[in-house]
DNA sequence: GCAAGCTGATATCCAATGGATAGTATATAG
DNA sequence: CTATATACTATCCATTGGATATCAGCTTGC
């Protein structure tokens, strides 16, 4: 009885051999970037300029610090954040990258206040914008 | 020693009262659109005007039936899709608030277009935007 | 009519991820 | 010395997701 065993990208490659080659954009963005959690790190830092681990985790009750931790270092290999340490004291910043990622936010953001306000706050949201 | 118990919506809002009136559109959308699947999926329906269970299926490799049936169902309480069975056969379809979240699937096709491509094919994809 | 094959699912079981909570190392304040 | 804060890590359990098998209800070939 062959033990089973989590599909790695190779073998998907292997299986779907076009996969390879077809690039598909919103598969890869949606893969670095659609992980719960990320989105919200990402409005934090863009909108709310929080920079510091205990800030973001203040500002998101759900979210644990070992969820948090995970979450920064990924998003610190997809390259959105850098961890600077100055002064004894951590700070994590969006790179151009996470900059680039706010559109998406902004098309959240639009699409929150068209479906998820009360009627009235979303007739205000959208005049003011 | 008191069991350990998920907290609930009602939990935070009594936690967090705040969290009531704070009405945060991103955090809304981000809740109903950013789980596994649900833009790859709306992706096969937007774009590729997939309506049948198998199609989405067989375009998204690792997605298994179980998963969407799962997606399906709740993109459909959520109302992004609407299940149509006529002569027989079923058929999913976007209503107008699903149309609604392809803003945010150009969002992300934008960004994988940018960060995920070699930059040769990065380079085509823009000018011809 | 009847096995073979689709379609849109469910069921079962295990793996991976996430959540709750406690704890650690270091620093600073009183 | 105690208290508190910051930035984490460790442990343990809950929830979600993935692999695979199976099923009911058709249709198609013969």
């Amino acid at each position: 009885m062959a033990r089973r065993r989590t599909r790695t990208e190779e073998d998907e490659r292997r299986i779907y051999p076009l996969l390879a080659y077809q690039a598909d954009p919103i598969r890869e963005s949606v893969k670095w970037l659609g992980r719960k959690w990320t989105l919200l790190i990402l409005r934090d830092m863009a909108f709310l300029k929080l920079t510091r681990f205990g800030q973001i985790l203040r500002n998101n009750p759900g979210l644990t610090p070992r969820v948090l931790a995970r979450r920064l270092r990924q998003m610190q290999e997809e390259g959105l954040v850098e961890r600077l340490v100055a002064d004894e004291k951590v700070a994590y910043r969006l790179t151009s990258r996470g900059e680039d990622a706010v559109f998406i936010l902004l098309a959240f953001l639009r699409y929150g206040i068209r479906h998820h306000l009360p009627p009235q706050v979303a007739r205000d949201a959208e005049s003011k914008s």
